[in-house]
DNA sequence: TGCTAATTTCTATTTTTACTGAAATAACGG
DNA sequence: CCGTTATTTCAGTAAAAATAGAAATTAGCA
């Protein structure tokens, strides 16, 4: 008996298309993933159709895509043809590949477009002073942010589990932080 | 002169709003805002309908919207019975803004409900192990982070910078955390 | 209080995005 | 290979979201 015959599981699944749609991905991507994530067992494409009623190929959109995502693997059943799908259920590694993906899609492009105005605008004498100075404080926050996502992301997980548990803790070591 | 005039400026407006559509905003929301962004003064909503080309309730909205995330501001001009609007230029703040109003409308709420699930389920004895498991630790790890997010950003600007700055650095300060 | 400009709200339309079902392709076993 | 089952692709459709324009409301001023 699949999961989303309990009422708590399903409405787990239900907020969980409803968040998806908020964040970047369809409510069937997110409900398939939540489905997954809820099984203690490999489900076929099949199954995941019928247990939220969702046409077949749109399943098999939702798959590829969390498998894009690294966060759902495709799994070998011996003696059944079909494959059969897994979620990532660690939660650190599961945000871990979401944030990745999303970079890599939304963030990194758009510095490389205000990297491109910035060098344009350099040569532009025209531009008031304030457009190039705006467009350019943008590239360098966003740069700056992501320099450090992507430094503080190659941390172990231990330690990032410690620094997170300090929280407010860590400006102990930054001098001058005393209290806000 | 307004600025969309400027091509460069233009880009950034048009991709500022391909963005907004994949972080939960609408397009005419996130072009409205990286207008007033590069603007060096304040706007009315007829110049920046007649600047986007958008309709004058879209632009009514989206000024609403802005304002609700708190990184747009009414001024009031001397002389001039129209209301006019100027967006936050400083980055960390606006950063800061966008983060806290989405938390409370997307993820305080999925707090509140994964909360509920769990209490109910606690109480339901037929409910598979597993599920009531992954979707408490679903609970524990989105309250963990949130928690870690509230404690940080109490903290003061410059801390927050010196600490970005750091980068993964800041793992010096944690036992055991040597090399990945 | 009545006129005008400014703004917001509401509803209809347009545009965009997601979904379905059919057809095509691929994988497997006999 | 051939028949069968599984999977993906694709084009049309449905659903959802964003936008425009009309109508209503509000605010300022004489």
């Amino acid at each position: 008996m699949g999961v989303e015959k309990y009422p708590e599981a399903l409405e787990f699944i239900l907020h969980w298309g409803e968040m998806g749609t908020h964040w970047g991905a369809n409510r069937s991507v997110a409900q398939v993933h939540a489905l997954l994530y809820l099984s203690d067992q490999p489900l076929d494409a099949e199954s995941i159709c019928d247990a939220l009623d969702l046409a077949r190929s749109n399943v098999s959109t939702a798959l590829k895509e969390l498998q894009g995502y690294g966060i759902v693997k495709r799994t070998h059943i011996p003696g059944d043809r079909r494959d059969h799908f897994v979620a990532e259920t660690e939660l650190w590694d599961l945000f871990m590949a979401i944030t990745a993906e999303r970079k890599r899609r939304e963030i990194d492009p758009t510095i490389a477009k205000l990297g491109e105005l910035k060098d344009r605008m350099a040569a532009n004498k025209d531009l008031p002073a304030h457009v190039r100075d705006r467009i350019g404080r943008m590239h360098e926050f966003i740069s700056t942010l992501t320099g450090w996502y992507e430094q503080v992301r190659g941390l172990k997980k231990s330690t990032l589990i410690s620094l997170m548990k300090m929280g407010a803790k860590v400006a102990r070591f930054i001098p001058g932080s005393a209290k806000d």
